[in-house]
DNA sequence: AAGATGATCTTTACGCCGTCCAGATTCAGA
DNA sequence: TCTGAATCTGGACGGCGTAAAGATCATCTT
């Protein structure tokens, strides 16, 4: 009898269930929203039974967590490469933050999980604001690139905290249709986009003070 | 025999059921979070069955609309007052984002339910960004008592909602413990968002362009 | 090589959930 | 007073998260 799902042969217990599971949550979460992401679908999209998963995760929260953190490493990814082929400081600053909210547009539902996974904790996970190649430091580094003064730590920080506010504001309202004839006027999202971050100021121009 | 919760005794059928379920689900979100807010904990907290619910609204989430109406209207209420008890235009602005952000801090479960239910129509309800009393309004007024250029639409709702995004933003992040050395070394979370907002330009100045 | 050990997976079960349906109760209008 | 509609109850269904007990299988010890 086979599975339906992606399993086939398995080769002594399952291989890697734990890898498995992940991509299995993510495919559903791509494909039916994060509503319907139950432990129970992703076992069964897994080819597994509804408790195999409790061998790998504490409970739901801890795969969702998993899920989350290949999240912000995409992230960081992302906004790395728009960085590096951003030229003068001014298009990093501005690049960083679009593709911010261009990632939280192509995956909106990673992007709910990896909030949602944080607000639990009442933290943002270590790695999507200490590690060195996090958005955090990329933007922070930019900020003194331009000229912020490395001294001042409390204004540095407070700056980044500024742009991240600013990008996950945007990125929660770019969804509502309510500002659709806004994107139409400015000829498309991303000049919405941009316009927003200039009112905003801190992704139009870097502002050491 | 008689309920436990708060019902004693019902005259006709309920009285009034809807408000009855309304307030016990705000009652409920205060006190056990909306993870805990179940459509049966609701009906069981007023006292009713749990299928009585469905009489008065189609499913759960036209319940938990009704929560988020609430929601609203407590917001635009509370910009309100801030605006109204604001002398200078510069403090009107800035009073509105901190009454918004403070309001998100004091009411955080409430909060969630009600940009949760918008998320699902992708759109934020009418009465939070259309009526002459909504928090949109009120800002978008302030920056034209500031001197915005009322011919200009397009500026003006970008300016409006650049704010928006900056205070949701802003709501978003201060729960977050990886602020709190920034609130201290500032003398308080007040401070902490009047600096950010200073960083992000639009709530600390007007900024007819 | 053999058997023990422990990790992995399945089966079964429990209580909670959202929702539907059939019947009871009560209100309102003729 | 009778009738019909609105409101509420009780019970049922399938799905959920999760715990416990048993089966299976890789690996380690001797």
């Amino acid at each position: 009898m086979r599975e339906t799902a992606a399993a086939e042969n398995r080769p002594y217990h399952h291989g890697d269930l734990r890898r498995a599971l992940i991509d299995a949550a993510r495919r559903l979460l791509e494909s039916e929203g994060p509503t319907a992401l139950s432990l129970r679908a992703v076992a069964r999209e897994a080819g597994v039974s509804p408790a195999a998963p409790y061998h790998h995760f504490k409970d739901k929260g801890e795969l969702l967590d998993a899920v989350a953190h290949e999240g912000w490493d995409m992230l960081n990814a992302q906004m790395a490469k728009a960085k590096a082929e951003a030229t003068t400081i001014q298009d990093k600053l501005t690049g960083l933050g679009v593709s911010y909210v261009r990632f939280a547009q192509a995956n909106p539902a990673l992007y709910r999980v990896m909030y949602d996974s944080s607000r639990d904790k009442e933290a943002l996970p270590d790695h999507a604001h200490m590690q060195d190649d996090s958005a955090y430091c990329q933007v922070r580094d930019t900020f003194i690139e331009a000229g912020a003064d490395v001294n001042n730590e409390i204004d540095l920080e407070l700056a980044t905290n500024a742009a991240w506010c600013a990008a996950h504001g945007m990125a929660e309202m770019i969804s509502f249709k309510m500002f659709d004839h806004l994107k139409v006027a400015l000829g498309g999202e991303e000049a919405f986009i941009r316009a927003t971050f200039q009112h905003l100021g801190i992704f139009a121009a870097a502002r050491p003070r």
